[in-house]
DNA sequence: GCTTGACCTTGCCACTGGGGGAAGGTTCAT
DNA sequence: ATGAACCTTCCCCCAGTGGCAAGGTCAAGC
């Protein structure tokens, strides 16, 4: 992932290194995606084979466990950046990581909020519509509703 | 919205036209994103002056309307699609629109779900880090997790 | 050695719903 | 007649993917 021309596959194998389709096997991001974190320099560039296959270490694969696992709490890109300097940082100060994981909790919570009143809105609209064969439907109405008499 | 070439904006106005940017005031959707829903198919083409320019109805500003509050309540483009024609047209069931929304309200539940359990994870790791100089992390800890001992 | 097929390469287009801006034409008031 | 305000089209950008196409590489079987 740093180093440059690594030889043969074969030889890339036998001294420990992935191909990107094993390594989106084992860290459960896909192979595209590894290569779109590489041109984003989420992750550095990864080192290749004589035949210009990409190689990944065992480390790399931790490494883009990682980001999955911090997709999947819904931390953006450029957060995810921030905690992997965080994470390979031995100097780091944790109140930064809590900070920044706070920041987020707080970001969640506004998207929940908000779906939130939407879902709350429509479902109310939603209540009082017979559903039926008639055309009368409030949801409706209140979407078409004018804001002043016209 | 409908016709086309309607001869001189002085004209079009004294005829009850708007130009894009009044129906954009009027109705509380940009300039920008009429013309982008317009290339979505979703409103069609507006009627032009002679100098190129979009005019709208009051009734297309009413329309306009109705999208941004479908967009508010988090339909997609789509589905706001399939409300404006259930909305334009008499002979609709109520039942069709009720499922529609049912349908959409079931959406963000489950959107809200995901976020709430993200939350809730990323809230309880941060509760578990102690957020001061030292570089001990849960929250770390646990995105650089390793899934089985390697 | 040659073919086959799995895997890799780059690059482009699509989607969600917008925002921003450039270059140039139109309208209208002074 | 000129300048401001408004309009036009076109293109790039954001996040985060998915998919396709044309071509190169690699390993294995015959």
């Amino acid at each position: 992932m740093c180093a440059r021309a690594v030889a043969e596959l074969a030889d890339a194998r036998e001294r420990g290194y992935y191909s990107i389709g094993r390594a989106a096997e084992l860290s459960g991001v896909t192979a595209k995606m590894i290569r779109h974190y590489e041109s984003l320099k989420l992750i550095p560039k990864a080192a290749r084979t004589a035949g210009d296959y990409r190689v990944y270490t065992a480390g790399d694969i931790h490494k883009l466990r990682f980001i999955r696992r911090a997709r999947r709490l819904g931390f953006s890109i450029d957060e995810i950046g921030t905690l992997l300097g965080l994470w390979q940082n031995e100097q780091r100060a944790s109140k930064e990581v809590k900070r920044l994981a706070l920041k987020h909790v707080a970001e969640l919570d506004s998207k929940i909020e908000e779906l939130q009143s939407m879902r709350a809105a429509l479902a109310d609209l939603a209540a009082h519509c017979h559903g039926d064969h008639r055309p009368d439907c409030p949801i409706l109405d209140d979407l078409g509703r004018l804001p002043s008499p016209e």
